[in-house]
DNA sequence: TGAAAACCTGAGTGATTACTCGGATTATAT
DNA sequence: ATATAATCCGAGTAATCACTCAGGTTTTCA
């Protein structure tokens, strides 16, 4: 079982035909992946399941690894917009408690759109460097975005606003995650949203 | 490669040479993984390192699932003593605050203790039922501990001391397992377990 | 229109690895 | 002492799987 024995794919895909399978693939992957599971998640059967030879998917695609990395990517490259976008569209808005109800609901919302794949690809899956890497710059940002909102604020007495947005991120990032992986004591997800966002409401003294 | 082809041991070491030998084979597992991976982890690997033919490992293991279920339960029971230990220690004192301090401290040690076994057991290896059920059990009994603890203190206002000790327990684990496995903000840990104090406490209404 | 480039094919290869089994060695019990 | 059970051994088996390669098909473009 040779690893990582190239580190770049053999072929770029210019055409439309081959960005197609490109998308294919990725697309292939992760329905295998949510649906059986990472031990599963064979080249060739991603193969199979994406309608192309395993000798296409080898064109495209380094490795096994890459596709996994790939997928992250693609993954948190979507979240960080969808993010991103409730934080802009709320930046001028000056209730943060509002902004803080929304951003943890936003969170769900992420958490609970493909539940299957988010286990597999954060839980299950190694993480390689590179999407290791993804992830931290997802956080990086989801915090960045948050400070910048505290510092404005006139309703924030914290002085360390970097710190506190890292760990307001963090601790929305990970509750959420396993509320709705796990379920978190049975609770219904109103009640989870409310008491997440009062414990980082109570968290700024607000 | 037979998977779960066998659901119980072939043999239940009775003597003491036996019982030796499971905890070597436990022993090197958690070796092996600290310092090579899961991947790496392979059983013939194990065992040469515990010092035993690969047929005597399957004599008391039925497959490489149960061994790594095995050393999840070593670990978390491990763990739970020495947290509880501390909520024993500490429920007759009053001060929650204090209280809380100790729980994050004792928290972050159990992550700082074996962090590369750690890692691999609860991030990179995949989880079986069993193991599954284990950090359950580990994180019910906990929440149950600091909800005796919420209850009976007269300085916690809140009505609900079942929901908080699990948002506490839930938030203080993840909150420490990544800080200790990733870093958070490049936070040192006097800072992180200060701020994660407050960020507890706060949420208590202290 | 034809040649070059892009794209696709899938049987096959080499390496890995979980696990077995027949039998050797050591301890226990009567 | 010796039969029986417990323990240990490790070469071998069967299965899996990432990845290759020689060559076929389709598209592009001069």
């Amino acid at each position: 079982m040779p690893r990582k024995s190239r580190l770049s794919p053999r072929k770029q895909a210019v055409q439309a035909r081959s960005r197609a399978t490109v998308d294919a693939i990725l697309e292939a992957a992760a329905q295998v992946l949510a649906r059986r599971g990472y031990a599963a998640g064979t080249t060739n059967r991603i193969a199979a399941r994406a309608g192309v030879s395993i000798g296409t998917l080898y064109e495209y695609f380094p490795n096994k690894d890459s596709i996994l990395v790939a997928l992250v990517e693609r993954h948190l490259s979507r979240s960080t917009d969808r993010v991103l976008e409730i934080a802009v569209r709320l930046a001028p808005d000056a209730d943060l408690r509002r902004y803080l109800r929304r951003f943890v609901n936003a969170m769900l919302d992420l958490h609970s759109d493909q539940p299957g794949l988010h286990r597999v690809l954060f839980e299950e899956a190694p993480h390689p460097p590179e999407s290791h890497a993804c992830a931290l710059r997802f956080e990086e940002t989801l915090a960045h975005a948050m400070e910048s909102v505290l510092r404005e604020s006139p309703e924030v007495a914290i002085a360390d606003t970097d710190t506190a947005a890292h760990f307001i991120v963090q601790t929305a990032e990970a509750l959420t995650h396993r509320f709705v992986l796990h379920g978190l004591h049975q609770l219904p997800r109103k009640r989870f949203s409310d008491e997440l966002t009062a414990l980082l409401a109570r968290y700024l003294g607000l």
